[in-house]
DNA sequence: GAATTCGTACTCGGATAGTGCTTGTCCGAGTCCAGCCGG
DNA sequence: CCGGCTGGACTCGGACAAGCACTATCCGAGTACGAATTC
């Protein structure tokens, strides 16, 4: 039960985004440079986020996205939910319904058994991973209650030049 | 974040050795025969339940599988270890550690923040399903305290008598 | 000053690897049972 | 008649390899917007 890979770099995405000076977006090819990886994947997740509305994207020169909300107001869930759906861990298969058809006939009763137990710690997990703000994370990364704010665009033009 | 389809069938295998008349074991082919599907993937499944500790194994004639401990001691914790190892839902592939790696050198503080938010997560995820045994599960099912044995065996050999 | 061109950046669709779950096949090892054999 | 041996039948155990689904990656064409160019 792993989450995906791309869940990792949303999630990481949204952190960059939200230590983004205001105002200015961040092109996916600034995105791209900082995290790795590939690029067209990364445009994949950046439109879910967009869908999602965790994030907006402006077109043209000098273009890119920029965070739709505030920090304090986006959590780890949405993020889940933007780029793998629901919480959802136990797949039905119905391999309970159709053991125990024959058994008194409570095959319904235990398949509702089993799936409401992982429901019900499906819930605790999203409401944990949805207590959590990006703010949260970016205050126990940091340590203090102001964020710093860069812009990565210059971040990654600077390196660039280096090289 | 699914669960694979084949903890489901070893959560269901343990409800049905659950119900079995004690002593009695369990062929696998009988459980192949009221489970479904594959007989050489339920093999993998058993061997793993039986290194888990969960069920023992009974070689020779009449053969089979039985229960481990009772009802009450099996959560459904030690089912997904048996089947599915630790509970990890965060793949950490260090894109946070990349991205704030020139970022004030927060890079270690970062990725411990969304580690330990999805660590917490994780834990009371499993703290849930290991509070909820297979007892817990039948009581449910069967909404008495006293739960019916049956022999399988017997129930798949008069079902086969039919056909 | 208005229309055209051009470059940058996002958008979308499909094609191609890679990974892990699922399934199938084969042979070996352990156990039980029935029947044979010798005493 | 009785005890032990022996072969067959049944079961689990473990090593491979093939199929499949999903994730991840790559590639190319299309669209929107702003800025520079041109008339």
């Amino acid at each position: 039960m792993h989450l995906t890979k791309g869940f990792e770099q949303a999630a990481c995405i949204v952190a960059m985004l939200a230590t983004q000076e205001k105002g200015i977006p961040v092109s996916s090819g600034v995105i791209n440079a900082t995290l790795g990886g590939s690029a067209t994947y990364l445009h994949k997740i950046m439109r879910k986020l967009v869908v999602g509305g965790l994030i907006n994207s402006v077109s043209g020169n000098s273009g890119g996205f920029t965070l739709a909300k505030e920090p304090a107001e986006i959590n780890l869930l949405e993020v889940y939910h933007a780029t793998e759906g629901p919480v959802d861990t136990f797949p039905d298969n119905g391999f309970f319904k159709r053991a125990f058809k024959d058994f008194a006939s409570l095959a319904t009763e235990a398949d509702a058994a089993i799936t409401n137990v992982f429901h019900q710690a499906d819930s605790r997990w999203a409401a944990y991973i949805g207590s959590m703000t990006v703010q949260d994370i970016l205050w126990e990364t940091f340590k203090v209650q102001e964020i710093p704010l860069v812009d990565w665009n210059e971040i990654v033009q600077e390196q660039q030049n280096k090289n």
